[in-house]
DNA sequence: AGCTAAGCCCTTTTT
DNA sequence: GGGCTTAGCT
């Protein structure tokens, strides 16, 4: 990626087209039907090789054939690839080939000629989607991409407009973005800088709100006024206002302004806007049905030209897959397209390229239960009698599951099944865990993709603290971080007071540190400390121009003693960390430049995973948007957990067609098999939980599902140590949907689930007990625990022999509300609810 | 100033 | 259950 500060004079990059760039060409036309016959075109052997794409693909053409990237797509995909001109929707469903004609098309456009690779727009949601378009763009038009400066993801793009651009927003070009963290902490400050309580407004809730707003394209004078009195008594304005001017001082963006400040400079200089639209001839957007309001904003302004003037703009996403409206995205956008670009051309691809028939089957039986779609169809010719249904198992806890996945990949992998091509995909990340530690116990190799990030680990903050301080003296909180890390005696009164003194005058508080020195308003050690970081960072931003970034990063991680910090200490992790610390600077070496590394991390938050390892992946629903896996586990299918209960309390309706939506995107990344779990107890909050299967668990097709027989009497639980268990007593699994928590899901259907998972007030309703009817324990927290005493105080004694599920027989040893202690025959002493036992 | 112990909150998804 | 923040102590 180009480090975005480079100065390279804008519109002088390439030079003019041949012919007019929507007119006929000056060369050889290329009608658009031309039989094909051409061999694979620009491999690296090739002559064209070395030369810019737009120069291979025209050599491709040249020669006279058909381009054979157009040969293999079916007719829709083919119209897709070939209406360049004019306006055109693609809705695409799940594996239909939507890569494979947006980066054909790409590489028509530039094969017609039509455009320079500079003049491509070419928008993507995430990196991962930007990264792989790129490479395809690549391998079809041959070789490595270079010179398309214009694909990147919305907010890539925005950074590159800002830093160009960047006076025209009250910025300098060398601005920081801040991550999530730093926005947190920067409220913080001002909320309590208000004198207002940061218990009561928590300063995360706030970041979540004017995330929200700027996802909305709202600036403070903008926002409603009921939104703007909900935070901090009425005070949710001024704040707003108040964060953005501190954003400006600070010469920093949060993510929402890299769309925003774009925006308002495009309508504030409707000359600027017009170079990029003679700039900008086509225009590409994947994941259209993703765009926020802001983003959707962004690209109309790019987009919409005079009446006349051709809009080569194209849109590619599925209504279907649209899992982000938690975070602002509008299905509408995609649903009005046509409204907004008069003439679009729209095109449905229909035909699956990547599933069986059964995992298709019950994907779109799934899907059919929501309403408001544009109702697409997949369909597929892919029909063998080996392939096998949608597998739904049962598990007693998530333990039981996690065990069952193992051995399940463990026999795939035995039929020499690639671990890289299996994935496990769950709701919400802290499932992760016990599929880890189990995988780690059986030491089978695993990746998680977007778990706990490189770039989130304190030290490595802490190091990008210091580089951030050095390119961009502005950047109080860097300054804030590092300034007594490693301890320099500089403590909360020595930072309080730089902070009102770089406040009073309106300056940086490193500058601040730098006036303050010379005062006597600090003590003697302070002003001593403060000058030897001072002197340091004045130091090294003289090196920054002409020492190479690796060696300076070191530099500054050695003279500022931050190394030996973590040399000195002796616990555990230091070795790690001063590993991670190293890796960072390893890492540094593929960038230009210090800026340009830290705009990198700054955007690109997550960490290459190495593909040569053999490894199952274990990720979230969300990042598994785009991906496919031969095999596909989707543990977790239980109310509450999927679909969630926050979804459903927020977004009500829509919230569970999400939900379901993102149940139909998880089932659509399988190719040949998928399986899918559900415990009955689920531990929450440190409690044993049991749970009801998920609905969309009956939204399945019974032609497209087996209910699988576990092997051997359900996992581990008779051969796990717990001795026989009631449980164990119970018919197994027949071929219909007969298992015990099934029928207990449809007993209680009528029920209100919603109950089920502890909501915040505290208040949470189980149901146990197999063959007897209807909610026996009550399970409740908090002060409600009393309540529950009084309606059935003689339950349980302590002593008594009780039993339980899981774990067997047992003691009453104790009893708290509603929670026991017991001592078990086999499991040992444990906590449970009351509602899990049962006299015996 | 810095450490430890005790409470507190939270646990959906992400550029 | 657990990670984090805060309060109170040395």
């Amino acid at each position: 990626m180009s480090n975005g500060f480079d100065d390279i004079p804008f519109f002088d990059e390439e030079p003019a087209p041949r012919g007019r760039p929507d007119g006929p060409q000056a060369g050889a036309p290329v009608p658009a039907t031309t039989p094909a016959s051409m061999p694979a075109s620009g491999t690296a052997s090739s002559p064209a090789a070395g030369l810019g794409i737009a120069a291979r693909a025209m050599a491709a053409r040249d020669v006279g054939r058909r381009p054979d990237y157009l040969s293999g797509l079916n007719p829709e995909q083919r119209e897709a690839v070939e209406s360049i001109d004019g306006p055109v929707l693609v809705l695409a469903g799940a594996g239909t080939g939507k890569t494979r004609v947006l980066t054909t098309r790409i590489a028509h456009i530039l094969a017609s000629s039509k455009a320079f690779p500079s003049q491509i727009l070419a928008v993507t949601f995430t990196n991962k989607a930007a990264r792989e378009m790129k490479e395809r763009v690549g391998v079809l038009v041959g070789g490595a991409v270079e010179g398309m400066p214009w694909m990147g993801t919305f907010h890539s793009i925005g950074v590159k407009l800002l830093r160009r651009h960047a006076e025209l927003c009250g910025l300098r070009s060398a601005f920081t973005i801040l991550d999530t963290d730093d926005v947190v902490r920067l409220i913080k400050q001002l909320i309590q800088a208000d004198g207002i309580d940061d218990k009561r407004w928590p300063a995360k809730q706030f970041a979540q709100l004017i995330d929200g707003w700027k996802n909305k394209g709202l600036s403070p004078a903008d926002i409603p006024e009921g939104d703007a009195r909900a935070f901090a008594n009425g005070k949710g304005r001024e704040l707003y206002a108040a964060y953005q001017a501190r954003l400006k001082t600070l010469n920093a963006c949060d993510f929402g302004d890299l769309l925003l400040h774009p925006i308002k400079m495009f309508r504030e200089h409707p000359d600027l806007l017009k170079e990029y639209h003679a700039k900008f001839r086509y225009i590409l957007v994947d994941e259209y049905q993703d765009t926020n309001t802001a983003q959707y904003m962004w690209l109309r302004l790019l987009a919409q030209r005079p009446k006349g003037v051709p809009q080569n703009v194209c849109c590619v996403g599925d209504d279907d897959q649209s899992i982000y409206g938690w975070r602002g995205a509008e299905v509408d956008n995609i649903l009005r397209f046509e409204k907004d670009f008069v003439g679009a051309k729209v095109i449905k691809l229909e035909r699956n390229y990547r599933s069986t028939e059964h995992i298709l089957g019950a994907a779109a039986h799934l899907i059919a239960h929501n309403e408001g779609r544009l109702g697409k169809t997949l369909f597929t010719d892919r029909s063998d009698p080996d392939d096998q249904k949608v597998q739904v198992h049962a598990a007693w806890d998530s333990e039981e599951e996690a065990r069952a996945v193992g051995e399940e990949i463990e026999q795939l992998q035995r039929q020499t099944h690639r671990l890289n091509d299996m994935a496990i995909l769950v709701r919400a990340s802290f499932q992760m865990r016990e599929f880890e530690d189990r995988f780690v116990t059986l030491g089978l190799n695993y990746r998680v993709i977007g778990g706990p990030r490189f770039y989130e680990r304190m030290e490595i903050r802490d190091a990008l603290a210091y580089f951030r301080l050095v390119c961009q003296d502005a950047d109080d909180l860097a300054f804030e971080r590092i300034v007594n890390t490693p301890k320099r005696g500089l403590g909360d009164t020595t930072i309080r007071a730089l902070h009102d003194y770089a406040r009073a005058r309106d300056i940086p508080m490193l500058a601040a540190a730098a006036e303050m020195i010379d005062t006597d308003e600090l003590k003697a050690k302070a002003r001593k400390s403060l000058f030897d970081v001072v002197t340091n960072f004045r130091r090294w931003q003289g090196l920054l121009e002409n020492t190479p970034h690796t060696e300076l990063a070191e530099t500054i991680l050695e003279e500022s003693g931050y190394t030996d910090m973590w040399k000195n200490d002796k616990s555990a992790e230091a070795p790690g960390r001063l590993e991670n610390l190293k890796e960072l600077i390893r890492s540094m070496e593929q960038f230009e430049s210090m800026r340009g590394f830290l705009e990198h991390i700054a955007l690109v938050m997550d960490t290459e995973t190495n593909e040569n390892l053999d490894a199952v992946s274990i990720m979230t629903l969300h990042s598994a948007k785009g991906l496919e896996f031969e095999t596909v586990f989707l543990p977790g299918w239980e109310e509450g957990l999927f679909p969630h209960q926050r979804a459903l309390d927020e977004g009500g309706r829509s919230g569970l067609e999400e939900e379901r939506r993102l149940a139909y995107v998880g089932l659509t990344r399988a190719k040949r098999r998928c399986h899918i779990w559900f415990v009955s107890n689920r531990r929450i909050h440190g409690l044993w939980q049991s749970t009801l299967p998920s609905r969309f668990l009956d939204e399945l097709p019974v032609t497209h599902v087996d209910i699988s027989e576990p092997e051997q009497s359900y996992g581990g639980y008779n051969r796990g140590g717990y001795g026989q268990s009631r449980f164990d007593k119970q018919e197994p699994f027949s071929n219909t949907y007969s298992t015990p928590g099934w029928k207990r899901a449809q007993a209680n259907k009528t029920d209100a689930t919603r109950d089920n998972w502890g909501s915040r007030s505290g208040v949470s309703i189980e149901r146990v007990g197999y063959g007897e009817s209807g909610p026996r324990a009550k399970t409740i927290d908090g002060e409600l625990i009393a309540k529950s005493k009084v309606d059935d105080p003689s339950k349980f004694t302590v002593g008594e022999r009780v039993f339980h599920i899981k774990f067997g027989n047992g003691n009453i040893a104790g009893i708290e509300g509603n929670k026991l202690t017991i001592d078990f025959d086999r499991a040992g002493q444990k906590k449970v609810l009351d509602g899990f036992v049962d006299k015996l």
